[in-house]
DNA sequence: CCCCAGGCGTCCA
DNA sequence: TGGACGCATGGG
């Protein structure tokens, strides 16, 4: 087994954030279309949630009251592009239903912010890593997300175990961090970027990554 | 042809 | 509790 290397993370964010800015996510009109985005983007490019938002945009549909109203049919054409579309269509409609038959995302503001997060883990299609970006990005709670990005680069770069799960890595940034909206919202973000430019599956440990200058 | 992408639910030991 | 599997499109 290898050594955990420790690390300073807020060190490592400060250096993140001054190299490449902020990355002023998520990129999102508004809280309806985050929580679109962030149930469409399970296990998906990007670029082709995008197709499937500008699909649901162009029919003025994001926004619940709307997407309750649309039959399945029609959702899953739009929502096609972003790949699972029968099953996020389904999960996207009644998760809708939901909120809306609860008040609406301001009655749901209401929760503290572990009611939220139990209130999310409950509907179907949302797990750990949707619910807490819903937390932090739509939310605006002090919830730090873990992805599969996060979990590469900390297991490449030894600070955590091969077998630490989300939770693992959750407490781990939580107790080196303050407990900041903004440091855990841009910290996520820039996690990702790394991971997608510098820590790809099939490589070890990229030696252009930009962490290595901190460790 | 292959692998990969900002996961989750279900099933089974 | 944890590992395998299905879900599906589009890009490299």
């Amino acid at each position: 087994m290898t050594k955990i290397r420790d690390c300073n993370l807020m060190t490592v964010y400060e250096s993140l954030f001054s190299a490449f800015g902020p990355q002023l996510w998520w990129p999102a009109t508004g809280p309806e279309e985050m929580i679109i985005g962030a149930l469409l983007t399970q296990n998906t490019n990007w670029k082709n949630v995008e197709k499937a938002l500008s699909n649901l945009r162009r029919n003025n549909l994001l926004s619940f009251p709307y997407i309750i109203k649309t039959p399945l049919s029609q959702l899953e054409k739009m929502i096609k592009p972003a790949g699972y579309f029968r099953q996020k269509s389904q999960r996207l409609k009644a998760l809708a239903e939901t909120i809306v038959a609860t008040g609406g995302l301001d009655s749901l503001d209401l929760l503290t912010t572990i009611e939220l997060r139990e209130w999310f883990l409950r509907q179907s299609g949302i797990g750990p890593e949707t619910a807490d970006s819903i937390l932090l990005y739509a939310f605006k709670r002090p919830v730090f997300v873990i992805d599969a990005y996060t979990l590469r680069v900390c297991k490449r770069h030894n600070w955590l175990n091969d077998k630490d799960d989300y939770r693992k890595a959750q407490k781990f940034f939580i107790r080196k961090l303050p407990l900041k909206v903004n440091i855990f919202n841009e910290f996520h973000a820039l996690l990702v970027q790394i991971g997608k430019n510098f820590c790809r599956t099939k490589k070890p440990l990229c030696q252009e990554c930009p962490l290595e200058p901190f460790l």
